[in-house]
RNA sequence: GCCGUUUUAGCUCAGGGGUAGAGCACCUCAUUCGUAAUGAGGGGGUCGUAGGUUCAAAUCCUAUAAACGGCACCA
């Protein structure tokens, strides 16, 4: 490198000039002392990487100090190193394999015939501690890669040797010491443990798939979380307790809305208030897209076989299917359920697209009739892995807002923008202002011609640019059969659940032979779009109440007014408001139980209705109530008439 | 499906070899009390299920089911 030099442009724009190789530590030192002391890291040309790196060549250099925001990273990173360390030096033979960072933390995976348990958490964090406190140098290495491979197998860490191995030729062996604890690590790092620090913690266990391959080795995961400061992570412990408060099922069994029981597993026995909940999602669906010129229908539940053989899915999806077998039952008691071997079986239907082609294939349908856009609630069953079920959001039986509209390659990207409106203003009558879309595009393996999908890919994109709609590109995550767009929204716990899609399809009106006649007579394929925006109105509503933290909307709250009286004189006319909000189409309860104001009130607050009217003997006199509503403690009182008006006007559907 | 944890009254949970406990809810009585719990009394459980060990099992062991946390899966 001799005395060539590099420019270093700094974050405030000044560049400066160093010799080559200089490192991120040395620039720090050269701006001031103080900073270089509060160092753990340098950002290149946007880059994370460690103060002692050599820097060649002109770059864009922020030097990040502990405080900043993009020393979390290093924090978490650091602390799954010293976690694996502390595991290694308190397990003797434990196996080390991966350990990122993620969302607000880090876990780090381990190879060890016990698994571990919550209860050796005290230990290994006690553990973690000294280790920071004793704070070793992180320091860097570049190895051979057949020195590094033989190394890692002398340890017996074959995990790591198996990392080694499959990395590409191209890529250096980089090797990190903490002290006399050696690993296999892209980094970068911070300059000792020591600046992990102590706000950090192990919350749980988990059993993981080696390279997440079901098929391969299962390794203990252990999760932790880090942070710069105690403050920070009191705030983020208290943060997971309250997003627990909000948990749908925690609340629909608070609330009354549903449950769940073991001889019915994922499927949901919906209580009166949660039911209502449904039938006014339900209902403000069913004008959305009436109004957006879809069609609704039904279909069969249970089907022959045959009819799932034609589509596709008996062969691919047959094991998740709940499958009927076509025979009379014995009723002999004590018999044999079925006497005689089934010559056929019927399933229940997994989803409804096959069903809407034959709906599609009665008549010749011309040009004319396209797009045509048949919607159904419909019902499907899936035979989930017992470990997949999960409260609302992933149950066996569901209904979906299901539709599949049938058109021509040319009217796929209006379609599409007609979808991605329509979905951004249901999400915005529903109070979901944040979530995120993708676009995944074509896999290897895949149906349809190049140009098709060129096509496909183009109007989902040009449709989401169009009406500048942002999405991320999952290129090759596609269906064989078409492009797909997902509305991705998080749950009260963080976790991502998919809603929203539309899905393009070349394959199906193919297999089950669906045309239409063209303008010059010749008969075309349709080109199918699945879309759902609820996805699942049961995952629907587990997302509603969580987002709501259970105080729903006015318009979907399934009690929406609750009329109290004070004392038994009010009685004959709480009996009179309450026919009057219903009257006006309001979902009204009375409260005349023998019991204070003060504990009804506070038991609807728990409940979670929206509006109260308090009824005395003045009320009484007076012909008003008194409001209040939930979250707030004012009392407002007014003549009965207006009140119960104006709040059968706040209680319409958004549509 | 895989790994781990859990399962005791309607709900939330305590109890850890000697024959089951709290708070809330429920029922009865008294109280009519103006905006987040009125008081007193009462009823309620073969401790997830099936085996086993033991004089004795909610408690120990084995199997099994479900739920929970992840992983894998999600047409």
């Amino acid at each position: 490198m001799g005395d060539k030099n590099v420019n270093i442009t700094l974050p405030d724009g000044s560049v400066r000039s160093y010799r080559a190789g200089v490192t991120g530590l040395e620039i720090a030192d050269s701006i001031a002392k103080s900073l270089a002391k509060a160092a753990v890291g340098v950002s290149v040309d946007g880059q994370l990487c460690d103060l002692s790196l050599p820097i060649c060549k002109d770059a864009k250099v922020a030097i990040i100090r502990r405080q900043d925001d993009a020393a979390l990273e290093m924090i978490r990173h650091d602390a799954a190193h010293v976690l694996a360390e502390a595991v290694q030096g308190l397990f003797p033979g434990t196996q080390v394999t991966i350990g990122p960072t993620i969302e607000n933390g880090f876990y780090y995976d381990f190879a060890r015939n016990e698994p571990f348990s919550t209860e050796d958490f005290a230990a290994i964090e006690k553990e973690m501690r000294r280790i920071v406190e004793r704070g070793a140098p992180f320091t860097r290495e570049v190895w051979g890669r057949d020195e590094a491979i033989k190394f890692f197998k002398n340890k017996g860490e074959n995990y790591k040797a198996e990392l080694i191995q499959d990395l590409p030729v191209t890529e250096e062996i980089k090797i990190y010491k903490q002290g006399e604890w050696t690993d296999l690590c892209r980094g970068p790092h911070m300059p000792t443990t020591k600046h992990v620090g102590n706000a950090f913690k192990l919350l749980k266990v988990a059993g993981a798939y080696w390279r997440g391959d079901h098929n391969k080795a299962q390794l203990t995961r252990i999760y932790g979380t880090a942070w710069r400061d105690e403050k920070e992570l009191q705030q983020y412990l208290t943060m997971l307790e309250e997003a627990e408060k909000r948990d749908h099922r925690k609340l629909g069994k608070e609330m009354d809305l549903f449950h769940l029981q073991e001889e019915a597993q994922g499927s949901v026995f919906w209580h009166e208030k949660g039911y209502t909940i449904w039938l006014a999602l339900e209902g403000y669906m069913r004008r959305r897209l009436l109004d957006a010129d879809y069609k609704e229908v039904k279909t069969p539940q249970l089907m022959d076989s045959r009819f799932w053989e034609a589509s596709g899915h008996w062969g691919k999806y047959r094991e998740n299917m709940f499958v009927v077998p076509d025979v009379v039952p014995n009723t002999e008691e004590g018999g044999k359920v079925f006497k005689e071997e089934p010559k056929s079986f019927l399933a229940l239907k997994p989803m409804n697209c096959p069903a809407h082609v034959q709906i599609f294939k009665q008549g010749i349908k011309s040009y004319r009739d396209l797009p045509l856009r048949l919607a159904e609630f419909g019902c499907c069953h899936r035979n989930e892995p017992h470990g997949a079920l999960h409260g609302l959001m992933r149950v066996r039986q569901f209904t979906q807002d299901d539709a599949h509209i049938f058109c021509r390659d040319s009217q796929i990207l209006d379609e599409s923008i007609r979808f991605c409106k329509l979905t951004e203003e249901i999400y915005k009558d529903l109070g979901f202002e944040s979530y995120t879309i993708r676009l995944e595009t074509r896999p290897e393996k895949r149906v349809g011609s190049d140009e098709l999908w060129d096509k496909a890919e183009n109007g989902l994109k040009e449709a989401l640019d169009k009406l500048g709609m942002k999405y991320t590109l999952a290129p090759g995550d596609g269906a064989f059969y078409g492009p797909k767009l997902a509305f991705i929204i998080k749950d009260a716990i963080g976790r991502e659940w998919g809603c929203a899609t539309l899905q393009l399809d070349f394959n199906l009106p193919e297999r089950l032979d669906a045309h239409y006649t063209a303008e010059d007579g010749s008969r075309q394929r349709p080109v199918m779009l699945h879309r759902a925006i609820l996805g699942s109105i049961e995952r629907f509503i587990g997302i509603l109440i969580e987002n709501y933290a259970g105080k729903l909307p006015l318009w979907l709250a399934p009690v929406q007014c609750v009329v109290a009286t004070i004392t038994s004189e009010a009685d004959s006319y709480a009996d009179q408001v309450v026919e009057q909000l219903k009257a006006l189409g309001l979902r009204a309860e009375i409260d005349k139980r023998n019991e204070k104001i003060n504990y009804k009130v506070r038991e609807h607050s728990l409940a979670k209705v929206p509006v109260m009217f308090v009824v005395g003997a003045r009320e009484a006199a007076e012909q008003t109530v008194a409001i209040r509503r939930l979250g707030s403690q004012d009392q407002n009182v007014q003549p009965l008439k207006s009140a119960a008006e104006s709040l059968a006007g706040e209680a319409k559907s958004p549509y």
